[in-house]
RNA sequence: GGGGGAGUUCCCGAGUUGGCCAAAGGGGGCAGACUGUAAAUCUGUUGUCGACGACUUCAGUGGUUCGAAUCCGCUCUCCCCCA
C-alpha cells in the first residue's frame, strides 16, 4: 500500500466517515477522477467554515483528482435542515443568485479554475426545471420516509418542527449527486460531517438507480477542543470577505484560537508540511504563540494574500508590543465637527461600542486607553491629536485596537 | 374544522392572589484580576439616556385600575390532541 491522499487527509485530521473506505482510497489514487464538494448560497460571503472544503479541494486538485465545485443555486431554493434546530428563512432567487455569485468570485482566488481546474456546476440548471410529478416518479420509489425520518439530519428537528419543503432537501442533494454522476462521471461526493445522511443518500441513488458504484467522504467540521463550532465571532460569522470582516480581524482570530486547537487548525488549514505542524504541535507554554502567529499567518496569507497577511501580523505586534507598523489596524473616521466630542460620543457614534451606556461602562470598568493612557474621566473629549497629527489608536479592552484618523 | 396550551430582556427560562419588576437563575457577551493576545478560575457588569434620577420594555392592540409582565376583549404567531 502505497500513501495516498486518502491517508494524507487522515493524517491531516480531515476525515470524519467514509462509506467504503477501500474503495474511496482507490478512487482517490486514480488520475483524473472526479469528485464533488457543494455549496450552499446562504450568504454574500464564504465564512471559515467554508475554508476546510476548500482546502480538501486543493489537496485532491494536487493529488491528480478532478474537483468540481457545486453551487447550490437549486437547493438554496430549499434550504438545508442539517444540523440547525431553527427553519432557515426563505431567500429570494435574486438573493440566492446574488449570493452565488459573491461565492464564485471568492472562490476564484482560492481555487484554480483554469481549463484542466476545478468545475464549476449549479445544480438550478438540473433543479429549477424539474417537473414534480416526473421527478416524484423518477426518483420517489427510491426513498422510504421511514428510513428518511431515521437520518441523523432530521433527528433534533422531530422536536422543533421539519416542514415538507426541508424534508425534500436531502432527496435533492442526492438527485444532484445522480446528476453529476452522469454528466461528469462523478462517483465521489466529499462534504462536511453534518452531510454524512444527505451524502449517502446520493450514492445509494445512483446504486438503485443506474446500478453504479458512488461513494461518500465527509470530513471534521471546523470545531474547538470542546466541541463548540468554530468559526464564529460574537457578531456571526467569520467571514472572508473583507469588507465583513477585515484582515487584521480575520488574522486575530487565529491568533486567539484556544490552545488546544492549533494543531487542527494548521492541519486542516494550512499547506505547511505535517512534520512542521508536528514540531509547532511540540511547543508548550508560552511558546505556543509562535504556533499561533504562524497559523494566522498562514490561513490569513491563504484567504487575503502574503502582503496584507504580513501586514496584519506587523500590526498585531504593533498593538500588542509596540514595534511595528500599525498600517492595518481597523481605522474608524473621524471627522472635523467632532473635535470636543466626548469619547462616549464618539464610540457609540461609530458602532465601536453598542451604545453610550456600553461605552460608559468600558470607561467606568477601565477598558479603554488612548494611546496606551488609561482614561478614567467619563467626559473625556476626543485628543486633538486625531486632528493635529491626523491618528490616534485608542485600545478597548484588552484586545480591540482602532485607530482613529482625521477624515478630510 | 373541533379542543387544549404558549408567546418575557442576546438565548434558555422564572415571574400571572395586580404594586416590593428594568424584571430571579443559568448560558452567552463585555470589563477587571491572574496569564502567554491561551485555557481554567475569581470579581464586576450586561434596556436606554442629559445617570444615585428619568425614560421606554415583558407578541400586537384596545380596555379595567390610583397602579398591569401579571386582570378582561380582539388580533397575530407557535405548539399539542382530536378530525
Amino acid at each position: 500500500m502505497t500513501k495516498n491522499v486518502y491517508d494524507m487527509l487522515k493524517e491531516r485530521d480531515f476525515v470524519a466517515q467514509v462509506t467504503h473506505e477501500e474503495e474511496v482510497r482507490d478512487y482517490l489514487s486514480k488520475k483524473g477522477a472526479t469528485f464533488y464538494i457543494g455549496f450552499d448560497p446562504t450568504a454574500d460571503s464564504l465564512h471559515a467554515g467554508h475554508l476546510v472544503q476548500i482546502m480538501v479541494m486543493r489537496h485532491l486538485q494536487q493529488a491528480g483528482l478532478r474537483p468540481i465545485a457545486l453551487m447550490g443555486e437549486g437547493t438554496g431554493h430549499i434550504g438545508d435542515p442539517s444540523d440547525r434546530t431553527d427553519m432557515r428563512s426563505v431567500m429570494s432567487p435574486e438573493t440566492i443568485r446574488h449570493n452565488v455569485d459573491c461565492f464564485v468570485h471568492q472562490m476564484s482566488r482560492l481555487l484554480d479554475f483554469s481549463e484542466d481546474g476545478v468545475i464549476l456546476e449549479n445544480n438550478a440548471k438540473w433543479l429549477l426545471s424539474l417537473n414534480y410529478v416526473d421527478f416524484i416518479r423518477d426518483v420517489g420509489p427510491h426513498f422510504t420516509v421511514n428510513r428518511m425520518l431515521a437520518a441523523d439530519c432530521y433527528r433534533q428537528r422531530m422536536e422543533r418542527g421539519l416542514s415538507f419543503l426541508e424534508f425534500n432537501y436531502m432527496i435533492m442533494q442526492a438527485y444532484d449527486f445522480l446528476m453529476l454522476f452522469r454528466m461528469r462521471g462523478c462517483r465521489l461526493q466529499v462534504g462536511g460531517d453534518d452531510q454524512w445522511s444527505n451524502i449517502i443518500a446520493g450514492s445509494e441513488l445512483i446504486r438503485k438507480k443506474d446500478k453504479e458504484a458512488a461513494w461518500g467522504l465527509t470530513f471534521r467540521l471546523l470545531t474547538t477542543s470542546t466541541g463548540e463550532k468554530m468559526g464564529k465571532t460574537a457578531s456571526g460569522a467569520l467571514w472572508l470577505d473583507e469588507r465583513k470582516c477585515s484582515v487584521y480581524d480575520f488574522y486575530q482570530y487565529w491568533r486567539n484560537v484556544d490552545d488546544a486547537d492549533v494543531g487542527t487548525c494548521m492541519r486542516m488549514l494550512t499547506l505547511l508540511p505535517l512534520e512542521e505542524i508536528i514540531s509547532y504541535e511540540r511547543l508548550e507554554g508560552a511558546a505556543i504563540n509562535d504556533a499561533k502567529r504562524r497559523l494566522a499567518l498562514e490561513v490569513t496569507t491563504l484567504v487575503h494574500g502574503r502582503d496584507k497577511a504580513e501586514q496584519a501580523d506587523e500590526a498585531a505586534r504593533k498593538a500588542f508590543s509596540g514595534s511595528g507598523d500599525s498600517a492595518a489596524i481597523p481605522t474608524c473616521p473621524i471627522s472635523e465637527e467632532e473635535r470636543g466630542n466626548t469619547y462616549i460620543d464618539v464610540l457609540a457614534e461609530h458602532g465601536l461600542m453598542p451604545s453610550k451606556s456600553a461605552a460608559r461602562r468600558l470607561i467606568q470598568q477601565g477598558g479603554l486607553y488612548v494611546d496606551d493612557r488609561q482614561v478614567t474621566d467619563l467626559f473625556e473629549t476626543l485628543s486633538d491629536d486625531v486632528f493635529d497629527k491626523g491618528e490616534v489608536v485608542i485600545r478597548l479592552g484588552k484586545k480591540r485596537h482602532v485607530k482613529l484618523t482625521s477624515s478630510f
